[in-house]
DNA sequence: TTAGGGTGTTGCGTATAATGCAACAATGTT
DNA sequence: AACATTGTTGCATTATACGCAACACCCTAA
């Protein structure tokens, strides 16, 4: 399977492809392997390689002489993070919430049509949700991606909601009019749950946060594995929840 | 000034350099202004950042039409984070320490010839120390440095101490002989201190995390002013941190 | 209003730079 | 030992990215 996006500069989007053959599960890749998924040559691909790690894009294992990224992609990520004032605004307010909860915490901001986890704070118990840095997850099936929804403009809203709704589980809310009317009641709450909708044994609840100009920019949830977030659970988790998000509205100059 | 690194293929180091221009102080930059500084023509520049784009390596601010790093590399350094497992690790003992102290608290492994902060959990008071995400920081003088370069193979610290030593402040020890020494001191301790040898008015104390191997394979440090930690608050901080380094080490796999 | 400096994008012909080949070295495997 | 697989490198070729220049857009100022 060769992943393709047609870019004006073939060595970027070949760079790309390089660099996204790299997961969690196969961190560490040799040239041949690589070469086969990207479709490169293998002679390209060597070359790529070792100049990515001429730029510390990669690493090179002494040992075994594979391929694994590197360093570098922690550097340029950094100063994304740090853009977002995020980070220092919701730290400590994160930290509360996950020991209040006992949770996984999470933040995520809209990328496209997916959010992407920029925060996390996982829970203490040996049984929860990690949702690692960087992680990307749909919007329609999950709680922070329901928010997003809620709170994005009517034109993106209908672009992603008039393209078809991936079932993940038995639970996944696949039509656009039921989904329409969750987010509705969303609005009214001004929290999101996502009940098995995206995994299996998976229930989150999240709530907006908004930045000094009015706008929702981010969202905030709480996930752990149905049996200890129960519907009474949810309840009693869904004011400080709204809270947290509140307050770090306010660090971020929100005036409500 | 132009920004080089001689690379097996030119686009990669392109890129590479394109990339780093973007910082915290610097994290809007348009077209000409990349350009500008890393030389190339200002129709490449362009090219490559739309394809950059595409990538989702950099973002395009709809309003100033100016050019940002993009979340891609988050996702991107979301999976080399995960690869260390100390992430989810440490996160129970620092944020332990954190409280203890109420100071900055940093892990930083080795990267080349500097040290890298992977993670991080910031003070709480107003004054404090603040070692994002990525930040690369120098051996010699910095606490968790020092830890570095003690525990590193001796050809790897001869090949640095050769080098000149940078003077960062007047504190900063440019000697490689008396650094010595001070490496020394921090084996028989099994902690290092910087006194405002990285910058003035910050003190920073870190200890060694091993991995299952028995190799260092990261330092945990407290940052703070001056005037906080003082060398009665140093000598209170040393046995906290040196226990939560050990935990985080057993953690690992390390058996002392 | 127009003129003007600065910026960002795009078509086009050219020349450079990346490519694929193939041979080689370096492993591991039967 | 023979074979299979992988990773690297020299070299000739051509495809690819480049620089130019023209254009389209801001702005701000006169």
């Amino acid at each position: 399977m060769s992943k393709n996006s047609s870019t004006t500069i073939q060595t970027v989007g070949r760079i790309a492809n390089i660099l996204r053959c790299f997961t969690e599960s196969e961190a560490d890749l040799g040239v041949m392997q690589i070469s086969r998924e990207t479709g490169l040559h293998k002679s390209t691909t060597s070359r790529l390689l070792s100049a990515l790690h001429q730029e510390g894009f990669v690493e090179k294992s002494a040992e075994t002489g594979k391929y694994r990224l590197g360093l570098g992609l922690v550097n340029l990520a950094g100063v994304v993070l740090e853009r977002q004032n995020l980070h220092q605004a919701a730290q400590a307010y994160i930290k509360s919430l996950a020991e209040f909860t006992q949770e996984t915490i999470n933040i995520s901001i809209l990328d496209g049509e997916e959010c992407i986890n920029v925060e996390s704070i996982h829970s203490p118990k040996s049984i929860r949700y990690t949702g690692r840095l960087g992680r990307r997850t749909p919007l329609h099936c999950t709680s922070t991606g329901k928010v997003q929804l809620t709170y994005m403009s009517p034109e993106q809203r209908q672009k992603i909601l008039s393209q078809p709704l991936g079932a993940y589980t038995q639970h996944t809310i696949t039509d656009p009019i039921t989904l329409r009317i969750a987010l509705a009641a969303v609005c009214d709450q001004g929290y999101a749950i996502s009940n098995e909708e995206f995994e299996e044994g998976l229930v989150a609840i999240a709530a907006p946060i908004y930045d000094h100009t009015g706008e929702v920019i981010a969202a905030l949830s709480i996930s752990g594995p149905t049996y200890r977030m129960d519907s009474n659970t949810l309840q009693e988790f869904a004011l400080p929840l709204k809270d947290a998000a509140k307050m770090i509205s306010g660090q971020l100059g929100y005036i409500s």
